[in-house]
RNA sequence: GGAGACGUGGCCGAGUGGUCGAAGGCGCUCCCCUGCUAAGGGAGUAGGCGGCUUAUACCCGUCUCGAGGGUUCGAAUCCCUUCGUCUCCGCCA
C-alpha cells in the first residue's frame, strides 16, 4: 500500500519506480481519483459541519424552552439530511475507488536493485562452498537408489493428483530432522522466537501481506472463505496488524516451521517430475517486525541467518540480489538463495529473503511509537525462507549421493537422526 | 452445535438518547516541593481524514467508544448484521 501524500508530492518518481518493474505510469489516474476525492470529501464535511451546528442550536432550544424555535430548527436540520448523506455516499465512493487501486500497485524498488526483466538479470553478491565432485554421473534426488522407495509420486497423485508427494522411512525421517535443525537453530543460535500459528486465515490477513485482492488465483481457500497460508509470512506478520507497538518493544524476530499451500496456477509444465514444487509443502519462514532505520541491515541479518542453514549443512550455494522484474509484489529488495543440486548441475532457490519497508504494515495499519514522541510511524516489515524444508531435503540428497546409490548425511543432522549417519542404498538407515 | 454475557482511549474502568472524544485511576512526559532509599503538589498525554501551511508545528472542520448498517433533528447509549472474547452444556484430537 502507497502514501497516497508521497504519490501526490512526487509522481514522477513514483512511476520512475514503477516503470524499473515495468509498469505503465499511473499516478495521472491515481491523482484524478484523489483530487476528486478530496474534493467530494471538503463538500461531505462542510455540510456536515453546517447540519452540527444546527443540531446543536437544537438542544439549546430544547432546554431553554423555545418550542417554535426548536421546530425551526429541527426541521432544517432535517431539510439538510439528504444533502449530507448523497455527499457523503460519493466522498465514500471515492475513498473506497482510490484504496482498491492502491492495493493492486506493487512496492517500489530500492535504487540498489539491479534493473532486469527475468532471472537472468539477478546480480550474484555471495557465493559459499564448492559443488561436491562426483566420479559418477549425478543424478536427480527422486532417482537417487535409496531415496526412491521412500519418496512415493504415484500413490500420493492416487490420493491427491500431481504435485503430491509421500515421503516414508529414513526419507521423512531426514525431512523431519531438516525442519528441527532448522528451528533450533534459529531459536538457539539465531535470537527468532519460535511461534506456532494458523495455517488457515481470513481475508485481511492476506490483503495485509498482499496476497489479495491480485492474487487469489495463486492460493486456495475453503468453503466457508478461509485461505490456506501459501506461506507464513501471511501468519508471522499479521501479528502485529492494527497494533501500535512500543519503540522499546522492537525489533520482532519470528520464525515458525509450517504447512504451505500453493495452487501453482501459472507454473504447469515448470519442475514437474521430483518434489522441487509441490501444492503442499514445510517451510521454516523467518518474519522480523524492525524500526525503519533498521531494515537495511535486517535484512541482512536474515540473508544470514538462512545461508547459515546452508553453511552447516555444508551445502554449497550462491546469493542473488533479484533484479526489478524478478521481484515479488510487496518487495523493495529481495535476496534469493540458491543451492546447488548435482542432479540438475545447477543452483536452485532454496530461500528468499525481502524487505517490504512499510509497504505491508500500512496495509495492515501496523505502527510503533518512539519513546516520548507523539505521532506514531509505519514498521518495517521483513521475511524469508530459512529455509524451504522440501527443497533442503532435496538439496541433502543430491549433495550427499555416493556411486552405489546411498546417501552420505550432514553431520548436523547425525544428533536427529538417532546416530545414524547415512541412508544405505536399500533405504534403510545406516 | 445449544444457552447466556460482554467488546469504551497505552492499560484498567465509569458512562442507557443532546452540554461525551468521553469521569476516575494506572502508566508516561514536563514543572515545583522535598531530600535520600520514598513520597507530595501542578500541568499535559488518542488516532485517521480534509482544509490552511515550507511543515509530520499551530489553527479550523470532520470521523472514530470492535466492525458495518439502521432508527432519530441528534447515538458510546436504541435496533439489525457481523467479527471477537468469556461462561455453562454438548461433542471431540
Amino acid at each position: 500500500m502507497h502514501d497516497i501524500r508521497a504519490i501526490r508530492e512526487n509522481p514522477t518518481d513514483f512511476d520512475a519506480a514503477l516503470a524499473r518493474r515495468g509498469l505503465d505510469p499511473i499516478s495521472p489516474s491515481i491523482l484524478a481519483i484523489d483530487t476528486e476525492r478530496r474534493a467530494k470529501i471538503t463538500a461531505a464535511e462542510a455540510a456536515l459541519a453546517d447540519r452540527n451546528a444546527a443540531s446543536k442550536q437544537v438542544g439549546a432550544a430544547k432546554a431553554s424552552g423555545d418550542e417554535a424555535e426548536f421546530e425551526r430548527l429541527r426541521a432544517l436540520v432535517s431539510d439538510k439530511k439528504a444533502e449530507v448523506a448523497a455527499l457523503e455516499e460519493e466522498a465514500k465512493d471515492m475513498d473506497a475507488k482510490l484504496n482498491d487501486l492502491l492495493l493492486t500497485i506493487p512496492n517500489l524498488p530500492y535504487a540498489d536493485v539491479p534493473d532486469g526483466a527475468d532471472e537472468n538479470d539477478n546480480v550474484e553478491i555471495h557465493k559459499w562452498g564448492t559443488p561436491p565432485t562426483l566420479d559418477f554421473d549425478a543424478v536427480e534426488h527422486f532417482e537417487i537408489k535409496s531415496v526412491t522407495r521412500g519418496m512415493d509420486f504415484e500413490t500420493a497423485a492416487k490420493l491427491s493428483g500431481s504435485r503430491f508427494v509421500i515421503l516414508s522411512g529414513a526419507i521423512a525421517r531426514v525431512h523431519r530432522a531438516l525442519a528441527q535443525f532448522m528451528l533450533d537453530t534459529h531459536t538457539s543460535e539465531n535470537g527468532l522466537t519460535e511461534v506456532n500459528g494458523p495455517v488457515m486465515v481470513r481475508d485481511s490477513a492476506m490483503l495485509g501481506t498482499g496476497q489479495l485482492p491480485k492474487f487469489s488465483e495463486d492460493s486456495y481457500q475453503t468453503t466457508n472463505g478461509w485461505w490456506l497460508i501459501p506461506t507464513s509470512e501471511v501468519t508471522l506478520t499479521n501479528i502485529v496488524a492494527g497494533h501500535t507497538l512500543d519503540e522499546d518493544y522492537l525489533p520482532r524476530r519470528y520464525v515458525a516451521h509450517s504447512l504451505c499451500f500453493r495452487s501453482e496456477a501459472g507454473s504447469a509444465g515448470r519442475d514437474t517430475s521430483g518434489m522441487l514444487r509441490q501444492h503442499q509443502f514445510e517451510k521454516v519462514e523467518m518474519v522480523s517486525v524492525v524500526k525503519p532505520e533498521n531494515s537495511d541491515a535486517e535484512l541482512d541479518r536474515m540473508t544470514n541467518c538462512a545461508q547459515d542453514i546452508l553453511e552447516r549443512l555444508g551445502l554449497a550455494y550462491r546469493t542473488v540480489k533479484l533484479c526489478t522484474g524478478d521481484m515479488g509484489f510487496g518487495a523493495r529488495r529481495t535476496n534469493d538463495i540458491e543451492v546447488w543440486l548435482p542432479g540438475q548441475n545447477t543452483y536452485r532457490e532454496i530461500s528468499s529473503c525481502s524487505t517490504c519497508g512499510d509497504f505491508q504494515s500500512r496495509r495492515m495499519n501496523a505502527r510503533f511509537k518512539r519513546t516520548g514522541e507523539k505521532k506514531p510511524e509505519f514498521l518495517h516489515t521483513l521475511n524469508g525462507s530459512g529455509l524451504a524444508v522440501g527443497r533442503c531435503l532435496i538439496a541433502v540428497l543430491e549433495n550427499g549421493q555416493q556411486a552405489d546409490g546411498s546417501v552420505n548425511l550432514p553431520d548436523v543432522l547425525h544428533g536427529y537422526m538417532g546416530g545414524k549417519t547415512k541412508i544405505n542404498a536399500d533405504g534403510s538407515l545406516g
